[in-house]
DNA sequence: GTCTATATCATGATAGAC
DNA sequence: GTCTATCATGATATAGAC
């Protein structure tokens, strides 16, 4: 998992890890991961000091697998109607392998302190001007290309991610009032990659 | 504020309302709320017995009053352009007048119990079959008459909400990673519901 | 490094007087 | 209905032996 790292502590990321994803920051219980890695409690303690601080390394882990795996593959990638697709199949596709990365986001973002802040900082993510992300300059240059019409990039870009990101924020709602809707059928995942890619290409194409 | 309630039991509410919005059922504390209330916290379990089911009835009369508010200003309409439009304009709004109710959606959602369900089988939304929700009937007569292309009504539905709500949901990560932006502002709110209207109906338009 | 046992604390809930 | 005082619980954290 990471380097140069003892056997307990691995047991006790890895089981940290399940259980806070599973029950979040507060519903997670130290007894229940002492349990998960087969090590009691002091143990816990001894090696990561506090509950928070255990918390905070395996968020930052995650978060941080996350984005760099979803980050990682764009660069390349010069022309727009393929940049966006790309970027579509592979922000659903990270969720979809990922649903439970979503508690950690949404909890952080409406309760937690720093940690985000942090992780981007570290991701060097943050020296961002608004341009920074390859994406924003990439849209804002086929814009000049006459590639797609003009649109500010800024908000498309948050349109997109809104449109990838909201099925897994909603999912239990949808599920609940939409009877026979299955979000994490395959089928309605490929569904929705499509749905969303032509909706936009059509808005942005000359 | 309801109907037939005692002034303890109102000042009780309107402290919990802000309680609650602001620390989430689990940050919350019944002293806290007592306090602000102005009383103690005996009173508090003497008119709502527990901790949850307090937090359960304030969690339905927000979240109702706004679903409500939502919803009802949809039906006369049969425009499609008009619907969707004033649909985008609503839900904006609504977030914008209310950012905290975020935050019960986004705890219910992911761990919440039975509440949202109750609060939609209350609000007779819940007997929805697909196509139960008046936008996308509407959406998709409109596809039958061909004033917008032919689409997914469903999924579209998703993109729409997808991209009202995300600014709300990841404002203060977004706020973090990109300098200026002030999701707040009501400029950026207008300019939010002009771009959005504009991409989804350049996509739709026939 | 790892364990058992315990300190300490926070908080939801209640008993019982008025 | 409203209060004060107290209980009961569950959780984090630590002391100290091995």
């Amino acid at each position: 998992m990471s380097e140069d790292i003892s056997p307990t502590e691995n047991k006790i990321i890895t089981a940290a890890t399940s259980v806070f994803l599973k029950k979040g920051k507060y519903g997670a219980r130290m007894q229940e991961i002492a349990d998960l890695a087969g090590i009691n409690k002091a143990l816990l303690h001894y090696y990561f000091r506090s509950k928070e601080k255990l918390y905070r390394y395996i968020f930052k882990l995650e978060i941080g697998k996350f984005l760099t795996t979803l980050f990682s593959t764009l660069k390349p990638i010069d022309d727009i109607y393929q940049l966006i697709q790309i970027f579509i199949n592979n922000y659903i596709d990270q969720l979809y392998k990922n649903p439970q990365i979503i508690r950690f986001f949404m909890w952080e973002l409406h309760h937690g302190g720093e940690s985000l802040k942090d992780v981007f900082e570290e991701l060097t993510i943050t020296k961002s001007k608004p341009g920074i992300f390859p994406i924003i300059q990439k849209i804002e240059f086929a814009i000049q290309q006459k590639q797609i019409k003009k649109v500010d990039a800024q908000h498309l870009f948050f349109s997109i991610i809104g449109m990838c990101v909201y099925v897994f924020i909603a999912q239990p709602l949808l599920e609940t009032i939409i009877p026979n809707l299955d979000i994490m059928n395959p089928k309605f995942i490929e569904k929705r990659k499509i749905e969303i890619l032509s909706l936009l290409w059509n808005g942005l194409k000359p």
